[in-house]
DNA sequence: TATCTAATTAGATGTGTATCAAATTAAATG
DNA sequence: CATTTAATTTGATACACATCTAATTAGATA
């Protein structure tokens, strides 16, 4: 039963820290010590919160030489607000009418996220299709921060949390101009140029 | 600040017990102590859970002489996953391009659902559109027991909780072929005979 | 090696909460 | 008015958890 998984995570949003740590973390990655300073709390319980985050699959942790950057899992917080008015809806026998043709408009990125990615935010595989490709890619690089230079080592790190070949995940990056390299150094591209797919059939 | 709704929210969903209870009221409404039966706990928890879960205005309840009928209000659990989502990500500054494109071939139920109701699954008002009138009516229809009979006083009962202007809502619900009326007793139709909108503009 | 820095662990404390049995209220019915 | 039925309230108990300080680990650097 995955009753736990769902518990676990309301669990982990049911303190007031641990979401303004969450609110923190939207505006980019941060370290341990920066959060503590911020949340007005030791850095002990920043750590106690982190685990929580964890366990519920709502953040990924890098580390860089002595510290440890958190970033937001942002791909599981949407999925999983779904997950659990599924779970409580499931066992109605009969769908409401309404609810079919909600299907066929729904949410394109939404329903992208919810099949490509595991519950914990993981990329079950690299879409084919162009078009959900470039929402996979664009989900991904949402969680790096704007003007930070990123070494492969410390990318590499944050894309295996998302999936074991992290080497594909980086060159698509490039390749579809969400960031750019500059002698071993990596770099965010500014979002008006990242890929545009709307004219995408 | 909402951020104690959010907190009183996910706070409620996170024991196992409430959810469980959750599932068997997505059955259709049921009483205290059929639920103390089925969830194996005594009247006094439930009425404890019960607290809880009214709180976070996941529930309704209704009275019939002596017994109390909790049900689910689904508009407020549908909506609240959203709405967390909003919360941590409305801190950043650019919203990705992608959002702008997703939100034009958004899932049109969730949005009449979001753009309706409060956020405790209260109507505002009712939509003048049809098409979007009938969304609203449908979902909260979803809250009756299917083949129960219901008197004029118990359904306005329910009706109270969504709107104060609980006889409009009757007759729509009537005018639109949700329910049917024989001799003051109001029943559900069948789905089948629910007024069809997907030909509407 | 000694030192500095960031994070974690351990232990303590106070608060919150899930549960039950027993007593109590509220409403309906004989 | 006495009885029955459903729900609530009232403690009591045990467990979970948010937070802190102090001690410890782990890496990096001088």
């Amino acid at each position: 039963m995955q009753l736990d998984k769902i518990i676990t995570y309301h669990k982990a949003l049911s303190d007031a820290t641990r979401i303004r740590m969450l609110i923190l973390l939207a505006d980019g990655e941060s370290n341990g010590l920066t959060l503590s300073e911020k949340l007005g709390v030791s850095p002990a319980t920043v750590t106690h919160h982190a685990a929580k985050l964890r366990e519920a699959n709502l953040i990924h942790e890098r580390r860089d030489k002595n510290t440890i950057y958190f970033t937001l899992n942002d791909a599981s917080i949407r999925s999983h607000g779904q997950a659990t008015a599924d779970l409580i809806f499931k066992n109605k026998k009969e769908m409401p009418a309404s609810m079919e043709i909600a299907d066929k408009n729904s949410n394109l990125k939404e329903s992208v996220i919810r099949n490509f990615f595991t519950i914990d935010g993981k990329l079950k595989h690299i879409p084919s299709q162009l078009k959900k490709k470039l929402i996979v890619l664009e989900h991904m690089v949402t969680g790096l921060e704007k003007g930070r230079s990123y070494t492969e080592k410390e990318l590499n790190e944050l894309l295996k949390n998302y999936h074991p070949d992290f080497a594909t995940l980086r060159r698509e990056f490039i390749m579809h101009q969400f960031m750019f390299r500059e002698k071993e150094i990596y770099e965010l591209n500014p979002r008006e140029m990242w890929a545009k797919w709307e004219t995408l059939s």
